[in-house]
DNA sequence: AGATTATAGC
């Protein structure tokens, strides 16, 4: 130790010491050894060389261990100076605890220090990190009480805590004042009212602002996402590259994640729209208003937002039903990832751990968990988040197998998985009907780990018991949960009842549904339905009496697929697309070759009220077949096909589509309501269990 | 003597 001793300590007296100091102590135990070294030199007693030290504690890309290590030498000083308590406050405001800079500003002020510019900005983020608004304008008080409101950082940084508390008229009351606003000054306000959800403002100031950076364009990107105006995201990436603005991996990542919350808000309306909606189950009840059977857009405007009018092509329909809306924009989805991930490749960005996650999340998320698994092989590293977006996707997918292959991987590596993790890893199971495994994964929730299962938990529990035909069990599970059940809950026992065609349990969990969601239309074509299959006849009719009375409308099952850069729909049944008569002359041929191979047209799932023929006709016609035959035409053997539907594959569908598959050589993928489909070789990846 | 503000994966 000797040796090196007196290197470091002149290392301490270096211009920039913490590099090097760096070099000498990668861990926390050589720290221990320079310390020790300095309180026998007596050197410790020496303010600067102490606080060397300190600083070098505090550098965020250590642990907070290293910060309470900085805390037991402050401790041991008998005369800190502002420098230490700069430090300390720096390194507490990028804690988990931030309140303890609060602490540590008290004491510097008791100890007869004055605060200078250096102070108040982690001062600030500290009160930013708690959200606490009265510390906050505490905080503000202070620094005009000592004159430091003039400082730029100073400036920048209260900005910037009235924009995350959502105070803009607060932040802009600032910003106005500026003397000399700066890039950050402006990226806070545009982050600010980003936050608020006024994108206009936001915008505003970004097309106003003398300079952007890197960073700018990013919170701007992520700020539309954000509001679900991927329409607009896009629009901004693409003038980013027109301006000839090479982006980094940060704005990459608001890219990437855009594409993926994209998918995920169609997801999210789906289910609140078209919660239990069948094809077959919905039909018989009068659809009011008029539907279009297809619309055409190009690239550039397959994305966007809700509630909008839309080009040519498009009837009332489209404001009716908003999900129709943006499952076009999904479709565009694919693409758009695939093209930022060139993007990330042709620019040699770095994809790390972030960027990484970021891309795992959207693969996954758009139908390709190849990719997603490919890329999450090449990560130079990962944490329980990169695992739970990996694990959370193969569920998505099905493989339930390789979803908890990489659960125990995980676990092996030493990683802590997180309740995310757990809904990850136990929705993989419900959806591959690993019970046993399951419920094993729910026990050690609390056992193993110490967290308090949450509700989603609960709710993968009721799903796995229920999927897998347990539905006694799963209502039992439900009644004696130790927090009260919510909708969602009941849903997945009334969904599984569905499934297994059981009326008296359904009966009771759509009664309690009824009473938690009176205006949820669902529920009540599902009780219908299924009193109608129990032949309640009267009981049934009663439901949709009651549903005409409540004004509940069935939104329309469709089916989108992209075709040349251009979204196709098809709805059930569909009349109005150009092409109708080659795609219906296509779905004869191909009804007659699986056929041969041995196709039935299976008639269980249907309506209840139509005689057998018309049944088969409307089953032929359940839109997907259409968007399938429409994609056979279009594209040759070996060509994936990629098809969106808004409600769940219903059983004979779904054969079908596994014979098409084998017949015609085709790897088919399909996204419905819950999950993704990979039909292949005759055989599905739900192993026929969704 | 020294250093600081705005950004990304759930």
């Amino acid at each position: 130790m000797s040796g090196i001793s007196s290197p470091i300590l002149t290392t301490l007296r270096l211009k920039n010491p913490k590099l090097l100091l760096l070099e000498f102590c990668s861990c926390l135990s050589h720290l221990k050894i320079i310390h020790g070294h300095m309180i026998r030199t007596h050197s410790i007693t020496d303010v600067f060389s102490a606080s060397r030290l300190i600083a070098f504690c505090i550098n965020p890309t250590f642990q907070s261990n290293l910060l309470t290590y900085a805390f037991s030498i402050f401790s041991q000083l008998e005369n800190p100076n502002l420098f230490i308590y700069n430090a300390l406050i720096q390194g507490f405001s990028a804690s988990e605890n931030p309140s303890q800079s609060l602490h540590f500003y008290t004491q510097l002020q008791s100890q007869g220090l004055f605060p200078d510019n250096i102070t108040f900005p982690f001062l600030v983020k500290a009160c930013t990190k708690l959200v606490s608004v009265y510390m906050g304008i505490q905080v503000h008080a202070q620094i005009i009480k000592h004159g430091l409101l003039n400082d730029v950082y100073v400036q920048n940084s209260v900005v910037h805590m009235y924009a995350t508390f959502g105070d803009m008229k607060a932040a802009r009351n600032i910003f106005r004042r500026m003397h000399r606003s700066n890039v950050v000054s402006w990226t806070s306000m545009i982050a600010g009212y980003s936050k608020c959800g006024d994108v206009k403002s936001a915008r505003k100031l970004f097309d106003k602002m003398p300079e952007k950076n890197l960073v700018t364009w990013s919170i701007m990107i992520s700020g539309y996402a954000k509001n679900s105006r991927f329409d607009k995201a896009v629009e901004l990436f693409q003038v980013l590259q027109s301006e000839g603005v090479r982006a980094n991996e940060t704005v990459m990542v608001s890219v990437i994640s855009m594409v993926k919350m994209s998918m995920k808000a169609v997801m999210k309306e789906m289910n609140q729209c078209n919660q239990d909606w069948d094809d077959g189950n919905a039909a018989g009840i009068t659809v009011t208003g008029a539907v279009d059977s297809c619309s055409w857009r190009g690239r550039g405007r397959a994305v966007r937002g809700r509630g909008r009018a839309v080009g040519r092509g498009d009837t009332d329909s489209w404001s009716t039903y908003p999900p129709i809306i943006s499952s076009c924009a999904h479709l565009g989805a694919l693409e758009l990832g695939e093209k930022a991930h060139e993007y990330v490749e042709r620019n040699n960005l770095d994809v790390n751990l972030i960027l990484g996650t970021a891309l795992v999340d959207m693969y996954a998320r758009c139908g390709c968990i190849e990719k997603a698994i490919r890329v999450f092989e090449g990560l130079p590293e990962r944490d329980t988040l990169s695992w739970t977006s990996l694990i959370a996707g193969l569920a998505l997918h099905g493989y339930a197998e390789m979803a908890l292959k990489y659960f125990e991987e995980m676990v092996n590596t030493g990683l802590t998985p997180r309740d995310i993790t757990f809904t990850a890893i136990l929705s993989a199971c419900s959806h591959g009907g690993l019970v046993e495994k399951g419920l094993e994964i729910f026990e050690s929730i609390k056992i193993d780990y110490g967290i308090q299962p949450r509700l989603e938990h609960y709710g993968c529990v009721v799903d796995l018991l229920g999927r897998a035909g347990k539905l006694a069990e799963a209502e039992k599970f439900v009644l004696n949960m130790p927090i009260e059940p919510n909708a969602p809950i009941w849903g997945a026992l009334l969904g599984a009842c569905r499934i297994h065609k059981n009326a008296e349990i359904a009966e009771r969990a759509g009664k309690v549904l009824i009473q938690l969601l009176p205006e949820h239309s669902g529920y009540y074509v599902l009780l219908s339905n299924i009193y109608a299959r129990t032949n309640k006849w009267e009981t049934a009719e009663n439901m949709r009496n009651m549903m005409k009375l409540k004004g509940v409308k069935k939104p329309p099952g469709y089916s989108l697929i992209v075709m040349e850069g251009k979204v196709h729909r098809f709805t059930m049944g569909d009349k109005l697309h150009p092409e109708i008569e080659k795609i219906e002359r296509m779905w004869e041929e191909i009804l007659r070759k699986i056929r041969l191979a041995g196709y039935s047209g299976n008639t269980a799932d249907a309506l209840f009220d139509i005689d057998e023929e018309e049944k088969e006709n409307a089953l032929y016609r359940h839109s997907e077949k259409l968007a399938i035959a429409f994609g056979i035409m279009k594209t040759k053997a070996g060509t994936p096909i990629r098809i969106v539907k808004n409600l769940r594959v219903c059983e004979d569908c779904h054969t079908a589509t596994k014979f098409i598959s084998k017949v015609f050589q085709q790897e088919l993928i399909v996204r419905d309501r819950n999950r993704f489909h990979h039909f292949k070789e005759g055989g599905c990846s739900c192993m026929d269990y969704w």
